[in-house]
DNA sequence: GCCAACGTTGGC
DNA sequence: GCCAACGTTGGC
């Protein structure tokens, strides 16, 4: 039984196209520093896992792309780069606190906005659109994920 | 740039 | 274990 999960991206880091461009489609989803976040990398994603690849704090925040998880969870090496910005001193090689997967990105969709999102009476419940929500990964009903790619398609 | 909301830290 | 202070996220 496959997950779905929405995942979030700074374009001005990596952005959807930033993705596609890369050997396979694929990045490593590195920087996530919150232990929710990390908790569903390593307990609950699977390879083949459907992402929804969402640019947060841009211009128009919005779901861009579908995508894949395409490996298990690892290591994050940059929490070990003293020069990164996700630089964690706290964090021990033989303990490391931080974990990715890799993400493939299938096929960019067009922008489907945040308003659009939030407009969706059928998307009410959408874990990204809960007042507060800062998860930088969240999991995805299938109802909801049904309803985005069919939200995709209109319009 | 502002600010609401949330997570983390650290003193006690 | 409590909670105030602080830092970060992310929409606007």
């Amino acid at each position: 039984m496959p997950h779905y999960w929405l995942m979030k991206s700074e374009p001005s880091e990596v952005s959807v196209d930033d993705a596609l461009a890369a050997p396979n489609a694929t990045v490593p989803w590195t920087g996530v520093r919150n232990y929710q976040a990390r908790n569903f990398m390593r307990d609950a994603m699977q390879v083949g896992d459907g992402v929804l690849f969402y640019h947060s704090s841009c211009a128009e925040p919005g779901i861009v792309g579908i995508a894949r998880v395409a490996s298990g969870a690892y290591t994050d090496p940059t929490q070990f780069e003293a020069d990164s910005p996700y630089f964690d001193p706290g964090s021990k090689k033989d303990a490391p606190r931080w974990l990715l997967v890799d993400v493939q990105v299938l096929h960019k969709t067009r922008n489907l906005t945040l308003p659009e999102l939030r407009a969706a009476p059928e998307l009410a419940d959408l874990l990204v659109l809960k007042k507060g929500n800062r998860l930088s990964i969240t999991p995805v009903e299938p109802r909801h994920w049904q309803a985005i790619l069919e939200r995709i398609d209109a319009a």
